[in-house]
DNA sequence: TCATATGATACTATATAAGTATCAGTTAGC
DNA sequence: GCTAACTGATACTTATATAGTATCATATGA
């Protein structure tokens, strides 16, 4: 499942997307505007920055943005991000464990396939499709 | 995620859909069979009772078996009996939580449909579907 | 009547999630 | 060059969920 961790790395960069190119944003700005608690949301872009994902500008008027276009921005990149490894189905589909029934057991099987299916989707699903979704359906609230 | 929990009732319960009808398997077979500490799994089996998957013959003699054909019983039957409640992508799809944001948020209704898309294939996978697999693939162990 | 079963439920230990606190370093502007 | 407004890094605390155990009661076949 998806933590609450990733969750409020979703809205956070959710609303560094909706941001005109070049504009930075405070943690301060953005953990008031997705209400998520200050110190909690450093935490959490600290990981994002570590991935990659969002690059930071220190110091007075400094904040973050996005490191590359909404477009390259995947669900599946900001929880691989956030929660360390994948979005496990089941504890012995964890590469690091490698299972020792995997090879006789259609257990395993099937759910290796529905998880490789519900990671394309995720992946699928970009902060580019979000911002578009929200322009459609005229949602364009700081909280959304 | 699916817990060991879970993953214990799926293995446990394709067990018994190996099982000629009418015949019943005992608690200590099944966790010696499927190398499932006993006593957690005579709790596992009472919830899957409760839910209406298995049926008990209690008494010496007695035992466990199938409530309904293979067929009838899928991968999301068994999370929904043992997990309480559903296969959740995030704490904000469940509908007792009713996230109080859902209208205004794309991320909730983006997760929505791909949690509906996952539960629709974990309901695809019956028991039935898995012994067929096993047989197909030559895999037939207890431990499987 | 006793060994072998399940029914029900309380208990415990450990891991993960969620959130907090602290100190150090960077930079813009007065 | 000092200070306020920022991020970097990491240690710490607390709440909750997971995983597993223990206990007592009830049913039944030999």
């Amino acid at each position: 499942m998806i933590t609450r961790e990733t969750d409020y790395a979703i809205r956070a960069m959710l609303y560094l997307a909706r941001q005109h190119d070049k504009e930075v944003v405070s943690t301060t700005v953005l953990a008031g505007a997705m209400e998520i608690p200050y110190r909690f949301l450093r935490r959490i872009l600290l990981r994002l920055g570590a991935a990659g994902l969002v690059v930071s500008t220190r110091g007075q008027r400094g904040g973050l943005q996005l490191a590359r276009a909404a477009e390259g921005i995947s669900l599946l990149d900001l929880i691989l991000a956030v929660d360390a490894e994948a979005v496990l189905l089941n504890t012995c589909l964890q590469e690091s464990a490698h299972c020792q029934r995997a090879d006789a057991c259609v257990v395993h099987e099937a759910l290796q396939h529905v998880q490789v299916e519900l990671h394309q989707r995720l992946a699928s699903i970009t902060l580019a499709t979000l911002v578009t979704a929200e322009r459609e359906h005229g949602r364009y609230n700081n909280t959304a």
